[in-house]
DNA sequence: TATTGTTATACTCTATAACTATA
DNA sequence: TATAGTTATAGAGTATAACAATA
């Protein structure tokens, strides 16, 4: 292809890194890339990231933050193992996430009545205040990400993806 | 939900960290997560991501890694800056990148002719046969993850995939 | 003995910034 | 003056392992 003079795209704003991702620059050969489910999922995933970073920065919430928020808010008294469990990620790092929502004045440790070892996680009024706030916040940033999309095409999609998975698991 | 004692569910085989990531727990209220395509995209991707690496451990293969090997399969010549930009990722990181596919003998750096700062990239000869091997085991990894969709709904769905992304862009 | 939350540690990934040699 | 590759550094994010308190 040989872009180095001839196909020079107008490079970054910013020093080094540019508008972050573009998915499919012309021109390019992406090989066996456009065929793969799991390619074309990450593709997206660094462009969703991305977004929604920029968009819930005024909360500083992350997407794993957010997960966490709505999870302890739909299911309040979960111990953080609990969480850990559903998130996929080790008990470590669920201390950390808890420290930071808890910082936040999102979240709040309670002492577990049945088991003294244990913390019941539960929204703080500052917290289920804020998650009003910030669950509009994602579903615009969502809806700008799938803007593309007709309802109809967003819901196929959404039922897709939760079929994706290593052979014998859920469903 | 209360799941402190009753819903305890079958603890992790490993210490720690389970089979990686349950995508949907039963009993669990996931609220608006259920709802959101980015919710969804993460979801699939960390089950694939996972099952990427433990398909591709025999040669040493990252998403990343494979990206940039496809790429340059197919776009030989390319500079170390042009791969950046395709990637998303910062000059410096595809120095690390390329050190490390250099390193396991699959691509090689040549000196371009026309700008003496640049290197070219390009497969190796045994870079080339290995991607035979490794494109075939991410064929497999791929198809097993989306062993539960028709071909008709995987095309679907990347098609559906790449129409993702914020406001004006791509399509 | 096993589990909960915690801490300490390390590892990976990637961005930023500065440097050099070119252009 | 700007760009290519490189290096050094730092910051997320997350895993592992060990520990005290409790079950």
């Amino acid at each position: 292809m040989a872009r180095s003079t001839s196909t020079q795209r107008s490079l970054p704003p910013s020093d080094e890194i540019g508008p972050g991702f573009e998915s499919h620059v012309p021109g390019v050969d992406y090989g066996v890339l456009d065929n793969l489910v799991g390619y074309a999922i990450r593709r997206a995933q660094i462009l969703v990231y991305d977004d929604f970073l920029q968009a819930l920065a005024p909360w500083d919430i992350t997407p794993p933050r957010f997960s966490a928020l709505v999870l302890i808010a739909r299911n309040p008294g979960m111990k953080q193992t609990d969480l850990a469990q559903l998130l996929g990620i080790a008990r470590s790092g669920v201390v950390m996430l808890t420290d930071g929502l808890e910082a936040l004045g999102y979240v709040r440790r309670v002492a577990s009545k049945t088991d003294r070892r244990a913390y019941m996680l539960e929204l703080t009024s500052a917290g289920s205040k804020a998650l009003s706030a910030i669950e509009a916040a994602v579903r615009e940033h969502d809806a700008r990400m799938s803007s593309r999309l007709s309802e109809a095409e967003k819901s196929k999609l959404i039922q897709l993806l939760a079929r994706i998975g290593p052979a014998g698991e859920q469903q």
